[in-house]
DNA sequence: AAAGCTATGTGACTTATGACACACTTCTGG
DNA sequence: CCAGAAGTGTGTCATAAGTCACATAGCTTT
């Protein structure tokens, strides 16, 4: 398969462009470019002009920004097959996290430039990802607002069904960066782990979490 | 002034428009209806198709739905110079809410066919709307997290300095409807309202709330 | 292997807020 | 003018989750 035709793919699975229609998504993908990088290569920075829109053809990014106390916090890994970016190459506003490669890597580039010059060409396409950004501001609004009055238990549910659903049962994490996605304490986050545990939902180690029953996790994400 | 020239100037008063040219606003608003309707008359209804952007020309709309209790909820109030609708016209998904006239009132329509077509004649201005919803994307996802996750004062004292934005200093509203608002219980509302009282900041009536101190309630909406 | 850092586990306490109960007040319709 | 509805004020209690303090366990660096 061409690099294109590859980078199409990616495209069609991600939501921002899986209403296009082949034809399309083709001749967005025909303005790609490639780039690799090494092991710890830096992608871009905090502050960076959001210059363009990246597929992860092989490798992985970490997102990841200074956290308060000066350490690093992981915000999420962008693996092969991932888009990132959709935003950015939009509206060309400065990049909110550093993104690094945590292994070589080879990304599918799509220049904000060309894109842009790509959709006054084909105003059709426009109104397109005009209608699927209402989708996501839509969605957004809904699940934002539901989604923060939820109690820990659930939202503790909901992104560890999520993390499992890129990357399996075993999900590398420590309760310290899963507190940060959920928004609450580490020990807030470890008590609701262990009762979890004690009920054979999942077991813990040093810096892992091993899903042991996804359907009564995906019950309490569900808060029925 | 012609009813166009009016609706240019209501239409750049919305963020979403507010970036445009004058020339280009004012074939947007070349596009336009006006619509009557009496006391009590319903504009649309929830599930209704979104076919189309309304500005308040002169009246109040009220953005309602049914609470849960049976009852109903004011969740917006539209007066004059308001806009609603802004992503309903350009996705057409259907209503979330009610809406009826409280007031005999005037409106200015922005059909959505219209407005499309517009757009597809003018793809430098589809890219312009595409950049201001990836903004307000953005905006949400940096303010929703953040802003849901305030203690109560402060995103009570923020809704309060919003509709004292939009309504003076003299608020019309029950405080079981600020609950709503704000995501909180209408006996907590009323506990910090109290608390506020005897600081001198407002002072409290049945239905209404009169902010007398502004400075100190925007203090405490920045959560310093 | 010793030392030391990082991650985890857990108890004690505090605080914010929701839930319930009830009194009181103001409005509104017949 | 009266009855009932709607809005408001307040006390009591329960609970979720944050904070602090400290113990323990597992990696990793000489």
């Amino acid at each position: 398969m061409s690099k294109q035709a590859e980078f199409a793919v990616i495209l069609k699975m991600n939501p921002m462009f899986a209403d296009l229609g082949a034809d399309e998504l083709q001749r967005i993908a025909g303005l790609c470019h490639t780039q690799q990088l090494g092991l710890g290569e830096m992608l871009f920075q905090k502050g960076d002009p959001g210059d363009a829109l990246y597929g992860v053809r092989r490798g992985q990014i970490r997102i990841e920004t200074g956290a308060p106390d000066g350490g690093r916090l992981t915000l999420n890994f962008m693996g092969s097959g991932d888009v990132f970016g959709e935003v950015a190459v939009l509206d060309g506003q400065s990049r909110t996290a550093d993104a690094t490669a945590g292994e070589p890597t080879e990304l599918f580039v799509l220049r904000r430039e060309d894109f842009l010059a790509f959709l006054e060409r084909e105003p059709k396409v426009a109104i397109k990802i005009i209608t699927l950004l209402c989708q996501r501001i839509r969605w957004q609004s809904e699940r934002m607002e539901e989604s923060m009055l939820q109690p820990l238990p659930v939202r503790l549910a909901r992104r560890l069904s999520a993390l499992a659903a890129d990357y399996g049962s075993e999900v590398h994490i420590s309760q310290e960066q899963l507190g940060v996605f959920v928004g609450a304490a580490r020990e807030s986050v470890n008590r609701q782990l262990q009762a979890w545990r004690k009920d054979g939902i999942l077991d813990l180690q040093r810096g892992r979490i091993l899903l042991q029953n996804l359907n009564k996790l995906t019950a309490v994400a569900r808060n029925e």
